[in-house]
DNA sequence: GCTACAATCTTATCAGCGTAAAGATTGGAG
DNA sequence: CTCCAATCTTTACGCTGATAAGATTGTAGC
């Protein structure tokens, strides 16, 4: 008789979607619990069964779109790994991201959300700085530069890429040329070795 | 008898200024028209005679700070106006003057509060870019290269010192160096001319 | 100096939000 | 089959941005 059950049989999941669903496509502050919930099917109250607070559940959201980024990022590694310009891919893949997915940036990156592990000195595992530097020690590792060196330009490149994101998602920055030619092409001056 | 006269008398910069405090201190996100209408001394609906919404309220205090941004990076460029290093410094001053105000750096580029002219092929006067594009000029002007060249080089630097900006104001990003000089040394191995 | 108007401010009031408490419903372990 | 724990609903609270109606006041024009 199409009566909707009592329970939903896999609410969290069904609420992290809409919740990226909703942020992809207006942003974070368009997001209300009370929204995705009703999108759900479901009452208020209910998404406090599977998290405390919905800093909670916007962690949780952010946690599975680092990880759609980080799978990015990977995968460019893959694709050229034992190409010279591997660091140039993969900034120019960190960027693209962004430039794809403008709302993102402003959701990974916003202060407010900022819970993962970004630390320079970090034991981190898969972030994005660490797959910089392993990109970069195969790159450099083989010449004689000094570590502290390389270690420079691994946060030079980090912080190109890092800005030419920021720049690309600005609204009102526009650029008719091809931004993905044009983000080779600043990468490469930079970040090839000369 | 010290009764609060009823006409406030300066409200409105009352108001922008109350907000700048509680933006530095707290971040966007505690800012409420209400609080700061009571620290004011002012009633809840107050704050409509000046401001037509809270967006715009916030437009005001974000143009208030992008005129600080603008104002610190001129002062570089005057303090340093024949010095082969001039780019290097301003750079160093676009950086730090977020790493000073960490806060400052969501408020401005967040993408909600994006309504200041940053746009590449902007006429724009005072804006970031375009003083980044003329202390290149000052810099790269006399050599011979190309103006497309010069062009790339300006959204590099610009790219380095916004991804450093975002870098620095990072919680979670921790680097018990000095970031001064660790600024300085970046920017100069790719803001100078090889 | 008086009057009338426009700007400014107050006092409700509304809908939407995050969240907590209390109780209804249900799947599943024993 | 029973009972418990997980899940969901209902209700309610305080805070928010915003609007409408009315009170107060500076000031331009006479």
């Amino acid at each position: 008789m199409e009566t909707k059950p009592y329970h939903h049989g896999d609410l969290r999941h069904s609420l992290i979607e809409t919740g990226i669903e909703l942020i992809g496509e207006y942003g974070e502050d368009k997001l209300s619990l009370r929204k995705v919930a009703m999108k759900c099917g479901v009452s208020n109250a209910a998404p406090y069964a599977h998290f405390q607070s919905k800093d909670e559940f916007i962690a949780a959201i952010q946690q599975h779109i680092m990880d759609m980024f980080i799978n990015t990022l990977e995968t460019a590694i893959q694709e050229n790994l034992d190409s010279p310009s591997l660091l140039m891919m993969l900034g120019k893949a960190y960027v693209m991201f962004f430039y794809k997915h403008p709302l993102y940036y402003d959701f990974l990156f916003s202060r407010k959300n900022i819970k993962i592990n970004l630390s320079l000195g970090s034991s981190g595992e898969n972030q994005p700085l660490d797959i910089l530097k392993k990109a970069a020690m195969q790159i450099f590792g083989k010449t004689n530069m000094p570590e502290s060196v390389i270690q420079d330009k691994v946060i030079a490149m980090w912080a190109l890429v890092q800005g030419l994101s920021a720049i690309v998602t600005m609204q009102n920055v526009e650029y008719t040329d091809n931004w993905e030619a044009k983000i080779e092409d600043i990468i490469k001056a930079i970040a090839m070795p000369c």
